[in-house]
DNA sequence: CTATGGCACGGATT
DNA sequence: AATCCGTGCCATAG
């Protein structure tokens, strides 16, 4: 079990299995912490600095050029890149791009949600303005909405309203963006102040939010674009931005209807494992998928370690041979990790691209158990790297990896369309049929659940035909 | 009588 | 072995 030469890229002993098998499961995050923990514990391990690449500033592995510029140019690449990308501190895409709008990041594990706002814009704030922030944080409901006037804050801590509203600008410009607003309203333009800080955003996006919310919230696009004497079309991808970028109740996942689903168990994301992003941003580009090592630099076992062990005193030198040994163990359970991951997201990204560029009705159903098979790996495998971990997509979205995994998004986002175009309320019934001309074979009874699962009210209680046509 | 939601069962997934 | 999900049956509301 404990022998010294060097081992294949396999996995041998049972003890690589088993570490494989737990480093597997972890975050980005949590990987960190092993990983400083073993670093500290054993002298034979090392951290290499890192490298980055002169022309795309990506840091990079170890050894060999960079995975993203020095990749074959060629147009007809199909296959995504994926890469092991080492940084330590991985703030998403660093507010580079279109990733304005991240889901919830923050984890439920580690802290609450008023915790993990004040901690964002504690440095902002003096003594007393802390207190007041905390104190207003303690009032958020489960979206993230303020749940008493801004007046009551003010009145409670003998302070101008202003104050309390300048407190509640910078917590609106923590994360999740548009916390602490007083209503969806309010949260919308406050992530909208925030995205046009760095993005162009559509001209009609403010007007229709402050001006026609409730026409917004129910869906009643014709009005809108009579309202705004626009076509329908413009008022469609106005919409289409709000819906993707911006989300009215910010500790809330993503947005269904202004009602009150009553049980929606707020989901909560840990910050992003992977990364996915177009090459050079062109849609049209392979998939540059990156796997994130949150170490700044890479892992190896010292060579100064390994030759200095002969010197060593005897009674020292089991001691060490035990630290080498596990030093090397770790490294290659490290590497066997990234690799199945690597592995992993590569098969995904390549199933997966038309969910990944086009939205969630083309995501195709895949199950854990297909994938293990053509990976050649235990279904346990892809389920342990699959569970806990968070994606962000090229758009920006955060999703985690298991909706990949997920067998009836698909068909909620058709059932979903069906609904928002229907002429009239459709009964359960007609919507099975409506969908089983699509090829989505569904029972009736499996269509009220999934309405109940995206916050669908029932046909009898829908918008009663709004005068399209 | 029709449309839905609740409960529970069986098969698939993890 | 435990859990999740789609579905059928039945009661209930409209």
């Amino acid at each position: 079990m404990f022998q010294t030469h060097q081992q294949s890229l396999r996995p041998l002993t049972t003890a690589h299995l088993a570490q494989t098998m737990t480093l597997l499961s972890l975050t980005a995050d949590e990987l960190r912490e092993q990983i400083e923990s073993e670093l500290a514990s054993n002298p034979a391990l090392e951290l290499l600095e890192e490298r980055r690449c002169p022309t795309c500033h990506r840091l990079l592995p170890p050894r060999g050029a960079c995975p993203t510029c020095s990749s074959p140019k060629s147009e007809e690449i199909e296959e995504p890149i994926v890469f092991v990308s080492p940084r330590e501190d991985f703030n998403f895409s660093g507010g580079m791009t279109g990733e304005d709008m991240p889901e919830d990041n923050y984890s439920s594990t580690v802290e609450d949600l008023p915790t993990f706002v004040l901690r964002q814009i504690a440095s902002e704030l003096d003594n007393s303005e802390r207190t007041i922030a905390a104190y207003f944080l303690t009032h958020l409901d489960d979206d993230g909405l303020l749940t008493i006037p801004l007046i009551e804050i003010a009145r409670y801590f003998h302070v101008p309203l202003s104050k309390v509203e300048e407190i509640q600008k910078k917590i609106q410009r923590a994360e999740p963006y548009g916390v602490g607003s007083c209503s969806p309203q309010e949260a919308l333009l406050a992530q909208l102040d925030l995205l046009e800080e760095s993005r162009e955003i559509p001209p009609l996006a403010r007007s229709i939010i402050e001006k026609e919310m409730s026409l917004l919230s129910r869906h009643q696009y014709a009005e809108l674009a009579r309202a705004f004497k626009v076509s329908l079309r413009t008022i469609h991808q106005t919409v289409a931005f709000i819906t993707e970028n911006l989300n009215p109740f910010p500790a809330r996942s993503h947005w269904g209807d202004m009602r009150q689903s009553t049980e929606m168990p707020p989901q909560v994301y840990h910050r992003p494992d992977i990364l996915m992003s177009f090459l050079n941003d062109d849609p049209s580009k392979p998939l540059v998928i990156e796997i994130i090592m949150p170490l700044n630099g890479t892992l190896r076992v010292n060579p100064m370690f390994r030759s200095a062990i002969h010197e060593a005193d005897q009674d020292k030198k089991d001691d060490w041979k035990n630290d080498l040994e596990r030093a090397s163990l770790f490294v290659k359970c490290l590497q066997q990790r990234n690799h199945t991951i690597t592995r992993l997201m590569h098969r995904v990204a390549a199933l997966q691209r038309n969910f990944i560029c086009r939205g969630e009705k083309y995501l195709k159903p895949v199950t854990r158990a297909q994938l293990s098979t053509e990976l050649g790996v235990h279904e346990s495998t892809i389920s342990r790297a699959v569970a806990n971990k968070a994606v962000q997509l090229p758009n920006g979205r955060i999703i985690p990896l298991a909706m990949f995994f997920d067998r009836s998004l698909n068909v909620r986002q058709v059932l979903k369309e069906i609904i928002e175009k229907e002429a009239h309320s459709l009964s359960d019934t007609e919507i099975s049929e409506l969908l089983s001309e699509q090829g989505y074979q569904v029972a009736r009874r499996t269509v009220a659940k999934y309405r109940a699962m995206e916050g669908i009210l029932p046909a009898h209680l829908r918008r009663p035909a709004p005068g399209v046509g």
